[in-house]
DNA sequence: TTGAAAGCGGTACCAG
DNA sequence: CTGGTACCGCTTTCAA
């Protein structure tokens, strides 16, 4: 079903179908209404890439995330999918799994759709991807890795507040033996987040620590405390580096036995919406992912680019998976 | 950045380029080498829409689910992903929230991607489409919905049947007064799933029940819980529509102060991952969703369309949320 | 082994 | 108001 067929059925040129169809410039009602009616008989639809090709300006963002299971990712996806399409612009995603190579060749298929904005919220870099980026005039958003540059801009996150704040807060609570449980600890930004544990950590002269990593999720959380455990640390309290891991090490400890917060406290970070649902409710630092997503669509579409750094101060959320050290 | 481009500075037809891009075609190694360095230097990336435009044959996707935050519907899709990045293809996924309306319009902006298959993974329908769709040629499969015909292929799960081991087994556990909490009750599907809980719990004559609904996700699932003991009912057992609500609805029974599974038990359906890392872990009907994705390709790619009906059997999980009644 | 050129299905400008 | 037509950027014959 094409264009020209709409046209040739209902007896006008390939332009006038466009016209009507696109409301774009004058056509008289009758003809309107009869070309209408035939696309609506022939259930024309159409075809997309040869719209865009036609078309010129691009009406897709890419967007591209480490880990689209992730409630963390997933949720800033849906916000600026949201804001997007009230826009009327779509949104493609593509998850990379943390893995720097997927991340090349996902940004190549997005830049293959000549998109009108890229998102790129990942862990995971590839230097000479800086390069590539900064070369374009595509107005780009990063967060977490990259710098800011001509178009670029860079959303971050005060991690090590965020982290010096839970560390401040548990030790207050007497913790005197804390471990961190991360994942991907080879990644740049995860990399400095375990660091910044360790760096708070220092300032602490009288706490015990450790670090362990796994796979994200819960099931990675899950057999990172078990490793933790195994090693025969016995830690009053668990920061997690996200609060998806958090759920996979809330379960391992209920399953060796270990009541939280009563003998082990946990932490989380993000405050996924699943962090207030589940038993007991995370202590965690909350990062407003729906703003962030929202800030990716203005910077992307509103400001069509521009360049900068954003700073997001990420706040402590205390609820139920923390207390007095034991 | 375009092929002629390319072409030009290579000194060669953009014939050659495309022959050496795509593999295709007998290329002098020297001119091979020549024209995928300048491709490199200019960082060329071929444009997708100009692509599919000449190309013919796509190499798309696509799925509509009602609620990609649900990890059931986000758990089909990555497994649908999977298997199709690695044919080769590509899946682009579109939520419609359970509106009607809206998987009106996404089947659209589907068709319109020219699609090599479409998978339909929707609680909501609307029966103009069922024709629409019938009348095409592209591969589709439904899930929950639509019937199978030309080109079309369906996958049910029978949810009667774990409806009904569900209700045995907390009938034999002593619980005589259950509720069911779901969302959406005037959907086809979901209403069905309702009406499944109500015909067998009248197979035991002497069960009290009730029946709530509100929004799917663990909000709406404590909202569901707020409401229904508000009510006064107070049942021994909740069933709900999926674990995700049933996260919720955990969540609130607590907050209200009963005890989990000592007081009220609870089961969910879908055995989202999530469901065994919760606490108390989760009772729940399995619903094989990797399996389901993998299916969804191979029908739509491998069998090229096919139709008929394809049946789930789904698997009651019991996990640590239920008990006998108090 | 390579190039010229005809589409693919639209959009939009220019005449009429 | 409407039609003719030149592209958009790539793939794919068909000849050379």
């Amino acid at each position: 079903m094409t264009l020209e067929q709409v046209a040739k059925r209902a007896g006008v040129s390939t332009a006038t179908v466009s016209r009507v169809l696109n409301n774009t410039g004058p056509v008289r009602e009758e003809t309107r209404r009869r070309v209408l009616r035939v696309a609506e008989e022939l259930r024309y639809q159409p075809n997309r890439y040869a719209q865009r090709l036609a078309g010129g300006k691009s009406r897709t963002l890419g967007m591209i995330v480490s880990n689209i299971e992730n409630p963390f990712f997933l949720d800033i996806f849906c916000s600026l999918e949201e804001a997007a399409s009230r826009a009327g612009l779509e949104v493609v995603v593509e998850s990379t799994n943390y893995e720097a190579s997927r991340l090349v060749a996902a940004v190549r298929s997005m830049l293959g759709r000549r998109p009108a904005g890229l998102a790129v919220i990942v862990s995971e870099m590839e230097p000479r991807l800086m390069e590539e980026l900064t070369a374009l005039d595509v107005p780009i958003v990063f967060y977490d890795v990259g710098r800011p540059a001509h178009n670029i801009t860079n959303i971050k996150v005060r991690y090590e507040k965020g982290m010096q704040r839970t560390v401040e807060y548990l030790y207050a609570l007497g913790h005197r033996r804390m471990a961190f449980v991360g994942h991907h600890a080879g990644l740049g930004p995860l990399q400095e987040r375990r660091n910044t544990f360790l760096r708070t950590i220092k300032s602490f002269a009288d706490v015990e620590h450790t670090t362990v990593s796994n796979a994200d999720g819960p099931e990675g959380g899950r057999l990172a405390a078990h490793q933790l455990l195994a090693s025969g640390f016995r830690p009053t309290a668990i920061l997690c580096v996200n609060d998806f891991m958090a759920l996979g090490v809330m379960r391992e400890l209920r399953d060796q036995g270990f009541r939280i917060p009563a003998e082990v406290s946990v932490t989380g970070f993000d405050n996924i919406r699943l962090s207030e649902f589940v038993y007991p409710a995370l202590t965690t630092v909350d990062i407003p992912r729906r703003r962030i997503g929202r800030m990716v669509f203005e910077v992307l579409v509103q400001a069509e680019g521009g360049s900068g750094e954003i700073l997001i101060e990420p706040e402590l959320l205390v609820r139920e998976s923390t207390g007095r050290a034991p």
